[in-house]
RNA sequence: UGCGCGGUAUUGUAAUUGGCAACAUGCUGGUCUCAUAAGCCAGCGCUACGAGUUCGAGUCUCGUCUGCGCAACCA
């Protein structure tokens, strides 16, 4: 494949329901902004889209939640996130909301024409329906008790206490959560995108990179886990996947379609195509044509995202897209795996995260501290670890003792040998090189070293090795320390003042070149490094080829007696102080969150209905784990009078082992159910703290079996 | 339970086709004094466990343990 004539880059777009966290940025966000800053420097053609994702069930429970609407909960987050970004460097040509009337026209054209082609599928299915509020309930819509741990709480797709996936109708005691009724369950038809007819095809295009004998990339470009993820579902067998929900907050159907009210696109149908209407948007706002950049084939499409997004990416929105048909398909996915915070993963609904819009209010002008560290331990073939000793570390190690130190001597002694301007050079002068530490002329040594340095950077990043790329830009820095350790300037412009002129030229020029392969990484400091030398700005535009070629031609990136300007510091150390304010900070307001989280006390209950309940002491006597399950123990339990066999969801807190012998109690007049096949006959009573970790409630010591408890 | 990606020095991360396991940090020693007590030089220290293929395995195969994710099952 040749080189593109244009990039159309894509970042996830964030859920517009909280703020932004360095997961989200570690994932999707900072990679992209090196690459497209890279290519622009490149003078390529490259347009970066993003945008809130601001549809779904979730905000309007939300909304709910907070007595405000769906409008608003999106309004406040979308500003939010929008604002977080621009502060922290991450440069979009256009941040969109998928709210906007463009992104609604977008997405129902896309889906009318699907439509029209014959593309779904219509079927017919049971769903719950709230008579009162007289709508379809979408999963997150209904809550009830976990069939597996009880947790009363648990939505229709997911209990969040144990974590289990679960579809509405397994709910105990089903609820509405609009109307807290107990929903029926009625029929509703809805559009199917049928993926097992295009798995074939997108086998094939995954595997090979080849659709219709048509070379579009090549798969050992693309990340390991990526393929891995994307041969796993191909291989598991595709399924049809409903593309329209029972909602009232999304992109309608297009309403001729019949059948089509209260239907709203499903937000995987509606998001990516986000990052379409963003693209006609931005071309609206700047006078050019969006076509080109999704329809053309010499356009490279790269979608950034986080591994949680790979199947959406890689297999549905490129089958809408060819379904659809004229568009082009990405020519890579390079999801980043998870980013975990001081040995945990990170939660939102734990409070285990640090926050983007907070780091830049806590650490003003420190954005490239934390896009240094975070690019230094981007996930990007694993997960891996933030914490704030490693940023500390990385800071005061990297960013103060190696570049800042560099640049900082080279400005000083420029400033004090020559008041600040570039000294001319004799160039037949030799030097020390910093590689080979033999005596060269500059242009041999330093500034061939420098332009392999920086088309390497190139080479890496290409490639989507933003870590490498980082660390080979921290090299020219250390070179450029080595040059002046080994020719020692401030010994020897007491003897040789003319070879000291070359050695800081030589400096000067690292300096210059640092400027420029610096801004794709960390561009507030580049900023910073241009205003020290008294140079504009750049403007990404095409500046870094300019300068490879100007050092492939031999010529010096910075002219003889140029002004620079007087020393100043780029970066600072941070003191212990900081940083164990900030593991405090992280740890009291998981305790904070913690301390809420107490179950609220149900209703009052007669003395009667307790009586009901015939609770009794029993001996564990045997237990085993349940085959294929991942939670269920078999229990028996020695009554006295009888025994029992129970099936229990404790496998995750205790081995078989361990609980032979222990004492419990059981709720003993539970009418009996089946567990995969097991009659389980009563309950084991457990105390579950607000961490989903549960304990047996015992009777003290010497009490027997089968007596009741009261 | 199945599938996918992992497990490398104190810590964080590397390692095209199998070929001297690297970088940063840490620690020890040396050295310079332009610089933000920074820099530079030298040394110490690692492939989860067990087997197999091979002249040769971090890399390939099998098993065990283990982290994460996805899916399935699921009162």
């Amino acid at each position: 494949m040749e080189e593109p004539k244009r990039y159309l880059v894509t970042s996830a777009l964030p859920y517009a329901n909280g703020p932004l966290h360095i997961g989200h940025l570690a994932g999707a966000y900072l990679s992209a902004d090196i690459y497209v800053r890279f290519l622009r420097l490149n003078g390529k053609d490259v347009v970066y889209v993003c945008g809130s994702d601001e549809h779904g069930a979730a905000i309007t429970i939300r909304a709910k939640k907070d007595g405000t609407t769906p409008q608003a909960i999106v309004d406040k987050y979308d500003e939010l996130i929008r604002t977080t970004f621009e502060k922290i460097g991450i440069s979009f040509d256009i941040y969109h909301r998928t709210s906007a009337p463009i992104h609604h026209e977008t997405s129902q054209a896309f889906f009318r024409t699907l439509n029209q082609k014959g593309e779904f599928i219509e079927q017919t299915k049971e769903q719950y329906f709230d008579e009162t509020a007289n709508q379809f309930l979408a999963d997150r819509y209904i809550i009830g008790t976990c069939p597996k741990c009880n947790h009363t709480e648990a939505y229709g797709d997911q209990c969040e206490n144990c974590g289990s996936t679960l579809s509405p109708t397994e709910l105990v005691d089903p609820r509405s959560t609009l109307s807290g009724d107990k929903p029926v369950l009625k029929s509703t038809t809805h559009w199917y995108l049928p993926l097992d007819k295009y798995e074939a095809w997108l086998k094939e295009w995954v595997e090979t990179g080849k659709l219709e004998e048509e070379l579009l990339h090549y798969p050992d470009q693309w990340k390991n886990h990526v393929l891995g993820q994307c041969k796993s579902w191909l291989d598991g067998g595709l399924q049809p996947r409903a593309m329209t929900r029972d909602l009232d907050w999304g992109v309608d159907v297009p309403q001729e379609i019949k059948g089509a009210e209260g239907k709203k696109l499903y937000v995987w149908m509606d998001a990516p195509i986000g990052y379409i209407s963003a693209t006609k948007q931005w071309a609206l706002d700047n006078g050019k044509d969006w076509e080109p950049y999704w329809k053309d084939k010499d356009t490279a499409l790269i979608h950034f995202i986080g591994k949680d997004n790979i199947v959406f990416h890689c297999l549905i929105f490129p089958a809408i897209l060819k379904a659809h048909g004229d568009y082009i398909l990405p020519v890579n996915v390079p999801a980043n795996q998870f980013l975990n915070l001081e040995g945990r993963k990170l939660s939102t609904s734990k409070n285990w995260a640090v926050w983007v819009h907070e780091y830049v209010e806590e650490f003003p002008g420190k954005e490239d501290e934390l896009r240094y560290n975070m690019i230094k331990t981007m996930p990007e073939q694993r997960d891996s670890e933030f914490t704030w000793k490693g940023y500390q570390e990385t800071n005061n190690n990297e960013l103060v003792n190696n570049l800042a130190n560099f640049i900082n001597r080279v400005i000083v002694l420029t400033n004090k040998y020559y008041d600040g301007i570039v000294p001319t050079i004799n160039p037949d002068l030799q030097i020390v090189d910093s590689s080979n530490q033999i005596e060269m002329s500059y242009q041999e040594s330093e500034l061939v070293d420098l332009h392999d340095r920086l088309q390497e950077i190139g080479t890496h990043i290409r490639a989507f090795e933003f870590r490498a790329a980082l660390k080979v830009l921290m090299e020219i820095s250390s070179t450029g320390n080595q040059l002046l350790q080994f020719n020692e300037p401030w010994k020897l412009i007491k003897t040789d003042e003319e070879t000291v002129k070359v050695v800081m030229n030589t400096a000067l020029q690292v300096v210059t070149a640092l400027s420029v392969a610096s801004r794709p990484f960390l561009p507030f400091t580049s900023d910073k490094i241009r205003d020290l030398l008294n140079l504009p700005p750049l403007k990404d535009d095409g500046e870094y080829m300019d300068l490879l070629n100007k050092l492939a031609e031999g010529e010096v990136i910075l002219a003889d007696g140029h002004q620079i300007n007087k020393p100043q510091h780029l970066f600072t150390k941070i003191p212990d102080e900081v940083i164990d304010a900030q593991i405090a900070k992280l740890e009291a307001a998981e305790k904070a969150n913690k301390g809420v989280s107490y179950e609220p006390v149900k209703e009052t209950i007669a003395f009667d209905d307790f009586t009901k309940l015939d609770l009794r002491t029993g001996t564990i006597l045997a237990a085993e784990k349940v085959k294929k399950t991942k939670k269920l123990l078999k229990l028996t339990v020695d009554l006295g009078f009888e025994e029992r066999t129970v099936v229990s969801g404790i496998a995750e807190f205790f081995k078989p082992e361990d609980i032979l012998g222990k004492q419990v109690l059981l709720l003993a007049n539970l009418a009996p159910r089946k567990l995969k096949g097991i009659e389980s006959q009563g309950m084991i009573l457990m105390a579950e703290n607000s961490d989903g970790v549960l304990d047996f409630v015992s009777p003290g010591e010497g009490m027997g079996n089968g007596f009741v408890v009261k």
